[in-house]
DNA sequence: TCTTGACGTATTATATAATGATACCTATCA
DNA sequence: TGATAGGTATCATTATATAATACGTCAAGA
């Protein structure tokens, strides 16, 4: 086995994450097989591994199908990322306010890569499980929230992202051309967010705001999505934007304090 | 070193761990001496351990002051926590629809050794920062959540609980009679439902209502949390209860099918 | 009822890979 | 300018993770 950068680099801890990482909304719970098989470790790493895991209280095992699910623990994990992000203290109890007052769900959203991540959901209407949970990770082209955000960076910069950041399709819908793209970028560059349709799922409309930094870059954007059986782009623009908009920039300033 | 278990036991794997724990809500963003002071390991381990899960994408590490943060990667585990609570799914749509019909903050938690756990939070008006966060654990002697959930556990096991559990002042309301606290959990126990009162935070009442398993032990609560200035006892209990144990109820019965 | 195979669990000799001491580098402050 | 603290890099040593193997259990199929 190799060691990535020699000396500094701990394998057996890569591999412990390995088997965190081999969870996901697909596999929710994993025998020791499918963990072996899964992670690409022996089956006597892997029982090593996972009954550390277990042990300290990262796994929970299933005593009668002596299967692994993720634990409590990984949502203390969250907890404690909330403390630690700058952003979500002065975010949140504006969204709230905002989502109370728009009766539609709203999302704060922050670039992660090439990828958007969702980091605070407050949903006001039932939608599909997916949506309703936080640390979703979605391809940042294929989102309100991802387009509001590039906008705000430098051209060359936009440029590549839309040349090269992945894109799933989700829906038929999913734009797959990049131009398109490109086009919907430089429409929120001029208007300061961006609209979507259809992107993810179908007959969903999705708005975003950036959230403004210190260095004129948007490393969040506050977004809502609504449904196209009840909202018209139209009406959107004229009911909702506004006080979007009004969120985050409400949200900026205070962000990283030069 | 001593490994805990010989053999099956990975120590470096659960030394890192223990630097993702170092990381709360007082600890938000940590310089590598200040790791190895709350690890009690030494600098070089804490150097190798905490540049393994940098590279992994566990840490972020600000290129400046060199200190690190949890990253978007603990996120997205609370995202795959999700997929695998089987309670959760089915509570989603739920709660929203409740937290809608009430105007007030829902909680959903669970049992968590002897602590509740904040599994999934919708705040509906501006409060502290703690409470509109997920992942949050307890003392479930003191929240309402953990009373209701006790309060259908066998006798003997309850009584155990009541006088061994921690209990930690948080208020100078915060109950640490345990003779009180029996009182409270038998009442739960006949109501079939546990209301408390400025127990975590002064003017906060909290309403919870057991969801039941199969075993007719309770793994999870409904939960509720207004201010006392604007609503009494009597008011929760005629307004909000009957839609909270419906809600509970609702959801009980899929829960883990036999 | 016996055979087979898949899966989880336990043991052990071996050498790989984690270790911790030390030295180096870079800021900050007196 | 010198001293201190914190971060980074190097290296010999052996403790520790490893992978092969063997054992136990259960369920399906013949």
């Amino acid at each position: 086995m190799k060691s990535k950068q020699d000396t500094l680099y701990v394998g057996s801890l890569a591999k412990g994450l390995r088997l965190l990482r081999a969870f996901d909304e697909a596999h929710s719970a994993l025998s020791l097989a499918e963990l072996a098989q899964r992670t690409g470790l022996d089956k006597s790493g892997t029982q090593r591994l996972a009954n550390t895991l277990h042990i300290e209280g990262m796994l929970d095992k299933d005593p009668v199908t002596r299967r692994f699910r993720p634990s409590h623990a990984w949502l203390q994990m969250a907890y404690a990322y909330y403390w630690s992000d700058p952003l979500i203290g002065q975010a949140m109890p504006k969204l709230i306010s905002l989502s109370q007052d728009l009766g539609e769900t709203v999302n704060l959203a922050e670039i992660s890569g090439d990828h958007i991540i969702y980091v605070s959901r407050l949903p006001c209407k039932r939608t599909y499980f997916a949506a309703t949970i936080i640390g979703r990770r979605l391809p940042a082209l294929s989102t309100s929230a991802g387009r509001a955000m590039l906008a705000t960076f430098p051209e060359d910069e936009r440029r590549h992202a839309i040349a090269t950041w992945p894109i799933t399709q989700f829906t038929p819908n999913t734009t797959l051309d990049r131009a398109q793209i490109a086009t919907s970028v430089a429409e929120a560059t001029r208007e300061g967010f961006a609209i979507s349709t259809g992107q993810m799922i179908l007959n969903e409309i999705g708005v975003a705001s950036p959230i403004i930094g210190h260095d004129g870059r948007a490393q969040a954007a506050v977004q809502c999505s609504v449904s196209a059986h009840t909202w018209s782009r139209d009406r959107i623009i004229a009911e909702i934007l506004p006080k979007l908009q009004d969120t985050a920039n409400a949200i900026s300033p205070t962000f990283r304090t030069p």
